[in-house]
DNA sequence: CTAATATGCAACCCGGAGGTTGCTTAATAT
DNA sequence: ATATTAAGCAACCTCCGGGTTGCATATTAG
């Protein structure tokens, strides 16, 4: 268990930033988008939005495929499905947590 | 909504690190625990670990209260909780992306 | 064939993150 | 009264993250 939680801070941190974010919420949308596309609209550059997309393919939340003259990033659920699993947990702790506490107080 | 989005980058940053991960399963489980306790099995430097509980009570997943000669930390649901609600939007993105994919096959 | 478009690669900059050590101060135990 | 124990503060180090610029290369448009 403790395994998982080293495996899933790299996909937090993949989340740790707004640039990445917008990408994700982009992505998740559509089919494919082309890096030239993902930076339409930004204010970086497009060398800063493929460091930003490679963050993103690094953890398995992207993945990208050459198609003749540009690359096509899509989207892909399992890292953020495995990382809410692990957010599931902590509420889940927290919840008993409280009732333990509660029937402490009322006995 | 964006700007929902640009206040949740911060809380994913503060969980992109194993370190601060463990310190929140710690502290989701149990009520307060003093720096000295959570230091405990750590290898890592008391100062290092308040580090992190600052970064953690910076954007509201802990909050200490000092009493005595100790400071207590304690978990707070919160930031989690609007963590997840985001996760839960990217997933529906991408469900109903999948959706109109296939009935765009379909026809 | 040539120009335009889409990327890749590499060097470089800067600031902040993660960690350590050393010293000081406050509270508690003896 | 004194020794311990718990923390805070500050300086310092190293390394990586986010960005940029410049140049090379591969596709595709005309």
């Amino acid at each position: 268990m403790p395994a998982k939680r080293r495996a899933r801070a790299p996909v937090f941190a993949a989340l740790g930033d707004e640039t990445r974010l917008s990408l994700v919420a982009k992505l998740c949308g559509r089919r494919p988008y082309s890096i030239s596309q993902l930076t339409q609209g930004s204010k970086l550059t497009r060398q800063a939005i493929t460091k930003h997309l490679r963050v993103l393919e690094s953890v398995g939340i992207v993945h990208s495929v050459r198609t003749g003259r540009e690359s096509l990033f899509e989207f892909d659920p399992q890292p953020i499905e495995g990382v809410k699993q692990y957010l599931d947990f902590v509420s889940e702790q927290w919840d008993q947590a409280l009732s333990r506490l509660k029937s402490f107080v009322e006995d």
